[in-house]
DNA sequence: ACATAATGCGAATATATATTCGCATTCAAT
DNA sequence: ATTGAATGCGAATATATATTCGCATTATGT
């Protein structure tokens, strides 16, 4: 952020400049999201906006983190570690994701489009370490008998193959696979998965 | 195409547009790409480009069905259904995926991770309907017993879950995960997973 | 009330890039 | 060799959009 907004108009204004850019962004499109048209969204001037940051980039970049800040949140208060049984947990986990996907009227899921073009990384990144301490957690209270040696990498693949499963699913939208068919496939799948003993040598 | 290559230069030019674009979508990103460097690595003029391509996005549509042409014709070359273990056959298909998104030096990294701005849909639904394929022909041939109801949903999972996990870990290319352990993970998650008999009512 | 700093404005500027178009060159048929 | 069609050229044009900057307005402390 270029300047540090000192009076209360001007944080109402960087408020607000936010607040455009994600509703911008999830009516238009990030391709369509300009300059412009945030600050006429924010009533506000193109000006004022390079007042409090550098450029086009810093201020989507404060959009994330505030996102992701939403999302940590909205993970705290999920009692995920409650649930005994881990097909429980992971469904929940499941569920948990696509009401993400679906909140904000497809914000979200434009983002997730363009993760590549955008500071994703600190949000995935996020998202990825929480669920590697909760499965450390999980597998630390249920099976103490047998350590998992590779619970990154199957942390890795699980948390990419449900959220991408997820967004194509919403985002080409044929009505062939109902959304609640695909959240308990999923779980079905990584639960499978996650409870498989770790390989051994010479096992494969 | 806006205009049917006739002679044999300009048909020799066609080829030389659609092989510059690959290549400095390759070398520049897709970000980068413009008309003038695509030209310019053709040899060729811009005004060249727009004698037989409509408009930039002619070009690359172009380029994407030749694309998908080179992975079909490979696919087919694939003896997937020779291998009477599941988890072989996974395995196989797995590291095509793997070697392909490693070949023409990460121009299909760069296509995947841009796949929503693409005509990528085209390529996507041609994998899917090739696994889908492969998927019934090998539960007719070894579970001919229990019908896969939901083999749409499942198939639609796993190609999805694998594509995406590999580009991103390709993407980040963070050495802490290697290849070769992602492919077998993946293998391990994806074979469990097919292998599973179908719900019934009233099991969950 | 005054002075100074903070804030706000938006037309003007800078830049990047897709696309066109009039003219030059080459091909292929006779 | 001639001629019309196909091909090729690239400077000029059109457009879109990020960013700046000089001036106007508003807030804050004294």
């Amino acid at each position: 952020m270029r300047k540090r907004p000192q009076q209360q108009r001007s944080r109402e204004l960087v408020k607000a400049l936010i607040d455009a850019t994600a509703k911008v962004i999830q009516q238009q499109g990030l391709d369509n999201t300009t300059t412009a048209r945030i600050a006429e969204v924010a009533g506000v001037s193109v000006g004022s906006l390079y007042q409090y940051f550098g450029d086009k980039d810093g201020l989507i970049e404060a959009l994330m983190e505030s996102l992701a800040d939403d999302i940590g949140a909205g993970l705290k208060r999920l009692p995920l570690l409650d649930n005994v049984d881990m097909n429980a947990m992971i469904s929940s986990a499941i569920r948990f994701g696509f009401a993400v996907l679906n909140s904000r009227d497809g914000l979200y899921l434009e983002l997730v489009r363009n993760w590549h073009r955008l500071p994703t990384d600190r949000v995935v990144d996020t998202l990825q370490q929480h669920f590697m301490d909760l499965a450390r957690l999980y597998f630390l209270r249920h099976y103490r008998d047998y350590p998992i040696r590779n619970l990154e990498v199957r942390v890795f693949i699980v948390t990419n193959s449900v959220l991408f499963t997820m967004v194509r699913h919403i985002s080409q939208n044929n009505g062939l696979i109902r959304e609640d068919d695909l959240a308990n496939e999923l779980t079905r799948m990584v639960a499978g998965y996650m409870a498989t003993p770790p390989d051994h040598q010479g096992t494969r």
